[in-house]
DNA sequence: AAATAGATTAGCCTCTAGGCTAAATAAAGG
DNA sequence: CCTTTATTTAGCCTAGAGGCTAATCTATTT
């Protein structure tokens, strides 16, 4: 059933889901907003900062390795967050957001369109 | 001498060239400069198109394809070239243009940051 | 309960991206 | 050489992105 056959060649690497892709409307928005929030080297950051820190960061230990202030860097945060990029959750009166690697898989889909002729 | 080993390893896929990646401050440059080209679903779309036409065409071919008028369509090409991620070639009146597959590793380098811990 | 700390929302301002029309440039053709 | 064809440049206009400050909201702490 399955579209891509899973261990029959090589490619130790990542296994993208195809079936993410079934609904192209759908895929065709994801792409669009998770390039969006890519669009911007601040945001691109942020998810370098939660990668490198473990994935898990509040709001504030983010924000105050930003030179803005802190209100753009919450809306940087929630463009993320809208992208799927980024997950948050409250935790007593701090926020912690987590990198959603996952998601990264839309622009790796994206990318596959052009590896074969 | 050649950058690039070919038959060594696995992968049978693509080979990043980890060169490129040698002075950071060119690879930061490139990664907003292709970020902020395949931000427009237009210019997103550019792409595709040259991609299944053979990877060449020219720009009328391009803008006939597109909704808006040929100045913007022209714009968007422009900001493609600025990003490496086509590259123009004039032939009489006509300007033929190819998709530089290439430089789409500028993503694929940027994703692999996210790849291992 | 008041004060403090963590973070977002509201509201404003500016600059640029991206759309259009009209004008200009460049090569071919008559 | 004047016209047509292919495409870009110039110039204008608008909406939205992204920055800031001030105000607000929600927990904690005292």
């Amino acid at each position: 059933m399955s579209p891509r056959r899973k261990g029959s060649g090589s490619a130790p690497r990542r296994q993208l889901d195809p079936a993410r892709e079934l609904e192209p409307a759908r895929e065709l928005e994801d792409v669009a907003r998770v390039f969006g929030a890519l669009s911007h080297a601040s945001r691109r950051h942020v998810l370098f900062v939660l990668h490198f820190r473990g994935g898990e960061l509040t709001a504030g230990q983010i924000a105050e390795r930003f030179a803005c202030t802190w209100p753009t860097t919450s809306r940087h945060l929630r463009g993320l967050e809208a992208a799927g990029l980024v997950t948050v959750e409250r935790r007593g009166r701090e926020r912690v957001y987590r990198l959603a690697r996952g998601r990264l898989d839309v622009v790796r889909r994206w990318l596959t369109w052009f590896d074969a002729v």
